[in-house]
Parts: structure tokens; sequence; C-alpha cells
DNA sequence: AATCGGAATGAGAATCGTTTCCGTCTAGCC
DNA sequence: GGCTAGACGGAAACGATTCTCATTCCGATT
């Protein structure tokens, strides 16, 4: 578990994850550190498949127990779609918040920002419904289903 | 596959269904009808446990096989979460345009409406990002998560 | 730098929701 | 009443994910 990595994980984000980690009384292993590289590297939501062909170096059995823990710590964010697989990206307080376009053909997963002002609208409304049903809201999602260019 | 329903179907909904399954070249049988009526009588997203309890005379692996199918012929929609069941709810077009409401706790999933200016909003900004991105949208889903009150 | 304790790892087996198979039955049609 | 394609029920197969456990790594302590 060494050699170049995927992608670089610069040292304000590696402080950011070894202390959410820490939080959980879990470290920044090299087989986690791997793990968030292959994602960064990525750019979008990733199947586990993905993620051990990304970095032949990972073994499977690490890498669905790693991201149960990087989720749980808040470091990555798991996504299921319709197709088979779930999907793994970087959490949004680490990148920025955004939303995906699910191709219901292909299952593949990519992500979008909105403007802020449809985002503040967003937001509101989401916060009367929660108010109103007594739900105490962690996050909201919002995706796109269609088609992508590539299988229309 | 006959007796007591649990919930009615209308002759207008009734209509429907059949016609949506016509153009698959299926038809609406017992089985499925008693699908249909457990979704009905449940108004909220079902798990297939959920159903089969709903409707003992229902069999395992035709409820599955029958979801299949009307999810296909758009009768009814498949919703999955992150805990361990798929869910089905009785599609939008036979019902009303709706969100979902997930217990990260319990998995359970309720639903809710937004009012019509928020959801022209959401509308307005998707349908941009859609012309911007290639992507043909079928449909948009925006789901809150958080913490039900039954699990606070 | 050697040692010790607990956590992380790798390889495989086990789990369990879901799908598929296959023989039987049914509904619709002549 | 028979015929036939499709639907059904029961059970076996599938596959993504999780679990097990022996081994290895890490970091703190002396």
């Amino acid at each position: 578990m060494s050699t170049e990595p995927l992608a670089t994980i610069d040292t304000e984000l590696d402080e950011q994850i070894t202390d959410l980690l820490r939080q959980s009384d879990q470290r920044f292993t090299k087989g986690r550190r791997a793990l968030v590289e292959a994602l960064l590297a990525g750019g979008q939501p990733m199947t586990i498949p993905q993620v051990l062909e990304a970095d032949t170096r990972l073994v499977q059995s690490s890498a669905y127990r790693n991201l149960v823990v990087l989720e749980a710590a808040g470091v990555v964010t798991r996504i299921v779609t319709n197709d088979d697989f779930a999907r793994y990206e970087l959490a949004e307080h680490l990148t920025h918040h955004h939303h995906h376009l699910i191709c219901s053909s292909c299952g593949d997963v990519t992500d979008f920002a909105l403007d802020d002002q449809a985002e503040a609208g967003i937001d509101e409304a989401l916060h009367k419904i929660a108010a109103a049903t007594g739900f105490t809201v962690e996050a909201h999602r919002l995706d796109l289903v269609g088609v992508c260019s590539d299988c229309d």
C-alpha cells in the first residue's frame, strides 16, 4: 500500500480528514488514504469496482470496510441509485454543496451545482416542511434522473 | 387470489393501469391488482416484506416479479434508500407529484408536497442545468434526509 | 530499538435481499 | 371442451455487501 498516488491530498484536506476520523476513534491509514485519493482523482461518484480498478493495490473487503468507516466519520458520502452498485464520493463539506445527474440507462452519476438563488429557495421551502412535520433535517438531496448524452 | 381487497381501485385508476400495462403487452392480473391495492392502502412507500405482510395471499417471488413488471409499465416507482430494502409506491402520474422524507435512523419514507411556487422555482433551475449538460431529464427527485419524530 | 496491545488488513466464507428457473396452472380464445 | 401463451408458486441461484479470523501494522512505552 504505497507508491504513486492517483491524486494528491493537500495538507489542509489531510488535516480535515485526519480530524474527522479521530473524532470516531479511527486512523487515517494508508488504505483509507488510497481510497480518498482514488475518489479525488475520479472527480465523480464511483462504484467500488471502479475504485478497485482505479487503484489495483486496493483489496475488495478492505475497501468496503473502509468506505463504511469513512462514511461514518463523514469523510465520504454513499449514494444509492437504481443500479446494483453503491457509489461513493467525498463528503460535501470537503468539497462543495452539489447535486446529481443520474442516468437511468447506464446508472452513471455526475455532479452539478445550482446557482445560489435557486438553492436558497429550496432551502427555505424545505425548512417549512421540516418544521411542519417534526422531522429533523440533516440534508437534502436533489437529483435529476434522465438519460446522459452518452446513452442518448 | 381473491376476496376482500385492502383498498378499492376506482374505475378511472383501473383503466389507467390496464392501459399502461397493455402498452407493455401485459395484463392487469389478480396478483398485480392485489399489489396495487396494498400500495394504495399503505399510502406511503412500502418495502416488499411490508407488502407481503399487508396481504398474506401474495407470494414473494410473484410480488418481486410483478413489481418489476409494474415498474416497467410505469405504474409504480421503485425507491432506494440506504437501508436494506427497496420500496415501491404508485407512480406520480397516478397520484400527484411529491417528495420524500427519508429517516436516516429507521429508513422509513414519508411523502410530502411542496407549494407550487417552490416547485416551479426548482423546475426552472433544473431545466437550465439540463440544457447546459445535454442531459435528457425524465424526473427530479428531491428528498429530505433526517430523523423522523418517532426515532428522535 | 525491542516489546506489547490494540486496531487494521487480506482472503475467503457467510449473509440475505433479490432474481431466475421450472414445472404447473389459468385465462382467454376458437 | 381442448389449445396455447402467459402468469403463478416454490425453491434454487445470484451477487453485492458483510463477517470471520489469523496475520500484520502502528504508535506508545520502557
